[in-house]
DNA sequence: ACGAAGCGTGCAATCGTTTGCAGACTAGCG
DNA sequence: CGCTAGTCTGCAAACGATTGCACGCTTCGT
């Protein structure tokens, strides 16, 4: 309410002195700088952000733009770029873009002007449309890498294998994938990742079911694909697919993790809501947005390392719906 | 990137026929404001929304502040409010207090000059605290009622009355109610509402397990209360509690429904993804996010109405955590 | 006692836009 | 042909802060 014309009014300074008391006080005398601050106080006066923003071309906001807030993924990711920012005295524009890759540019360009720096949390443009989309301002990315544009990810395709190695020394051999968006960068890192195992393993046979919509329904359909497919066990693209595997595999009779074991993905809150709970790969999902507002934070405080991809470990847990598969028995 | 007086340069003209050509397109000629369009989309100019914002001291952004973005229920809230106010042309500044009243009174005067109003959900601060907090700035309440601020809510005592109704039509006659912290006002408000309909009802009998935390941890706790208190159905405080319950009851070989109906409260989306599916009271949450936009962009274009609250109807879904209780067996 | 150095303060420009006011030019009417 | 009305455009102020520059005063050294 109170500007710094009140302020100097009050203290009978001009508005410079006001301005230098509260941000240079060593370029102002003691005396008046406690006079200044005095009235700003009393007048419960703070600087205009918007005004300073105009002034110094930094207006101290991120925008932070993600495909589904609803999404626990996405929820915890905003979580924790929000905290961070905060504590780095930013505030924070949140978009959503409802999965729609067309619009990302748009939002993109709408909040350009407002922020310093942007981070794109899995943003679903194709390469050459983002990189074009950010052309002009600092960006960050998280959980996707993209040459030009530093970024922070998950080391999804390390999940990936330790899923695999867990199910191997369980004694699975046959075991199922069920994929989700083609267009996912980190879907298709983990496939990579449990491609890599096992090839490496030399001994576990993968099947692949196919792409599904990473929800709850999704992995409706993506149960009766698993078992059908002769696996004993089937990895989902993430933990609502998972759940949905869950839940179609009740309601049909199959057993887990005797008949089939599963797992998830990203080990968000809900996997362990469930029973049996999901073995599952725990991502640190606020620390990935932590790290993308430290990333950004950097950027804009002048640091211009090259432009490269920072992952974050992720770590398997073992919960109930993985074991032993039971002895095939002959018909 | 490009600046009015840069499109200015271009077309020729002053940077005010610049502006005018944009925003009032009637007083320019119309070969002007073509020339004038044309520079400015060859350019790709953008009005700087900040510079704007200073001038018209409106910046066309809104704040919202909520208790915990991870939390489902206000993700859907958010959701919904970054929606509708995408849709109308504003932007959004998400905070989130981690449930810490004491913050919320810094994070509105943090935002306050940033953003032409605010949203406040579920604001955990009391009366006073929020009516000195919000001085001075157009300010709307969600899920909460508070004398002096609009607000829009959700109508939690018709959904307990309903909750009660239809434990009662099953047969139900002796109620335990877990409620949540004591200064949640929507759990009050259900409450309430439980305890009207008890008394109209007369035959219902309700039996007070005590306060639990609003999670699932809170509802293992609140499930062995209710297993001992004797009664053959339990309503929780929320959703989350709700499932934290059946957990537990799980766990302790308590069968839902017949040893024990469980009903959860907001049908957030996880109430479907367990077993025995939730029976819980509906809320339209991303409604109550889009209708708090809708209440605070009224106000922003002068409607003065009462401050008054609206109610959003809501509605129990019935699956499959409750039933009829099992006919009591004399030992 | 005079000059230089240095500290503290204010003036004014600036950021990018909008908008009141006034000037210039056209057109229309008598 | 002259006056008025009206249309279009530009000038300049304003929003609220920050900051380069210059000025005035004190202080110190010689």
């Amino acid at each position: 309410m109170a500007n710094a014309r009140d302020v100097a009014k009050a203290a009978g300074v001009s508005v410079s002195t006001v301005s230098r008391a509260l941000v240079a006080p060593d370029q102002v005398s003691d005396a008046t700088r406690r006079r200044v601050v005095e009235a700003a106080e009393r007048l419960g006066y703070r600087p205009n952000p918007v005004a300073r923003g105009l002034r110094l071309g930094r207006t101290h906001a991120v925008g932070l733009i993600v495909p589904d807030l609803e999404n626990p993924y996405f929820a915890s990711v905003t979580k924790g770029v929000q905290a961070r920012a905060r504590a780095e005295g930013y505030a924070v524009f949140v978009a959503d873009t409802d999965e729609d890759a067309s619009v990302e540019a748009e939002l993109v360009a709408g909040l350009a002007a407002r922020v310093d720096g942007l981070i794109l949390a899995s943003p679903r443009s194709d390469d050459a449309t983002l990189l074009a989309a950010v052309e002009g301002s600092v960006a960050v990315l998280a959980n996707r890498e993209l040459d030009g544009l530093p970024s922070i990810a998950l080391d999804d395709a390390d999940g990936a294998a330790q899923v695999l190695g867990h199910l191997r020394a369980l004694g699975h051999r046959r075991v199922a994938v069920a994929q989700g968006p083609s267009s996912s960068w980190s879907g298709n890192r983990r496939l990579a990742g449990l491609r890599a195992a096992a090839e490496q393993f030399g001994d576990v046979e993968l099947v692949h079911l196919g792409s599904f919509r990473p929800y709850f329904s999704g992995g409706h359909v993506a149960a009766d694909h698993a078992a059908a497919s002769g696996a004993t066990a089937v990895v989902a693209f993430n933990d609502l697919m998972a759940l949905g595997i869950l839940d179609r595999l009740r309601s049909r009779g199959v057993r887990v993790p005797q008949d089939l074991s599963v797992v998830g993905y990203d080990d968000v809150a809900v996997a362990t809501l469930v029973s049996p709970a999901l073995t599952t790969v725990h991502s640190p999902l606020s620390g990935l947005g932590r790290r993308a507002v430290d990333l950004l934070v950097g950027r804009l405080r002048g640091a211009t390392g090259t432009s490269t991809t920072t992952h974050l470990p992720v770590e398997l847990v073992i919960r109930g719906s993985t074991g032993v598969p039971a002895p095939v028995t002959t018909g």
